[in-house]
DNA sequence: AACAATTATATCGCTTGCGACATTAAAAGA
DNA sequence: TCTTTTAATGTCGCAAGCGATATAATTGTT
């Protein structure tokens, strides 16, 4: 088998799907006192944005469907981080709402972007090499949403 | 909330994160017609370069746990593209090798790498700074394996 | 040889993602 | 107004991921 291409090495989405998936487990010595999962906290960054708002609109700043919204919003409103009400002026919308405790969590959550970037850096250079990967992360993010369907 | 850092606009492992869902759905109209999953791929890539492999090598490469590989590889064998046969020097291992049809898709794959590239580039400028990325997400995924315990 | 530590694989339980499909309400058009 | 289309949410089923834990075989140590 002599196709480059096809050699894990030379694979960029391989290297994504590493990437995020070691970020990920990174983060978890940060959520797991908050007791947080990673698509939690995306959430939870959203809201602590802008609160009060409907489960497409906090979807689409995620790029995640409702199918995978709902569940996921309905195991944060059990753990008590946040209600799901109607909508007034259209009733199909449930509008996201913090909870006491789940704007409480945005206190302990301050350190956590300082934590993570001191943990993944090595040096000065490295974190300059690799913050400079985000232009071409959102032009990678523009393409494929493009193309999505 | 006025943590410029906590905002998801200001955060990498969310870009990874949605650039990795994203181009594994991009993979979808190549891999469907062949009956994979993106991490079914991963593995044939993996078993295309080397045959007969134990279950820990080829998670070494993919930076997958055995939680993960056996019930891939359980439903990769119920499918007919792989076979797991005790090893037999050390007969905890188990040798997992291509079927007949597991090695037949490296023909229809062939064309896949090519076909994700175009789909993907916008012009070649673009590509060039797509792929610039490489060596830095190397060098994350290089830190964010040193301190995964 | 006897025992302890390590390694390879597996199982269980839970949370994500997501394709396919259903339901209901709002919006747009005839 | 009536009908069609679109939009917002939800359910179901399945494949990943992964922490925790179990089991058996191999290796390392007295």
């Amino acid at each position: 088998m002599d196709n480059e291409q096809l050699k894990l090495e030379n694979q960029l989405c391989f290297r994504l799907y590493s990437a995020s998936r070691l970020m990920m487990g990174a983060y978890h010595p940060y959520l797991d006192p908050l007791g947080l999962t990673y698509p939690q906290y995306l959430v939870l960054l959203v809201l602590w944005e802008q609160d009060k708002q409907p489960v497409c609109d906090i979807g689409k700043r995620l790029l995640l469907d409702t199918n995978t919204m709902t569940p996921l919003l309905q195991r944060m409103e059990k753990a008590g981080l946040i209600t799901r009400t109607r909508g007034k002026e259209d009733t199909r919308q449930r509008i996201v709402s913090l909870t006491k405790q789940g704007e409480a969590l945005y206190e302990q959550a301050q350190h956590i972007p300082e934590s993570m970037t001191k943990a993944v850096m090595a040096s000065e250079e490295e974190l300059k090499q690799i913050l400079q990967m985000i232009p071409s992360l959102d032009k990678l993010i523009e393409e494929l949403m493009k193309i999505k369907n």
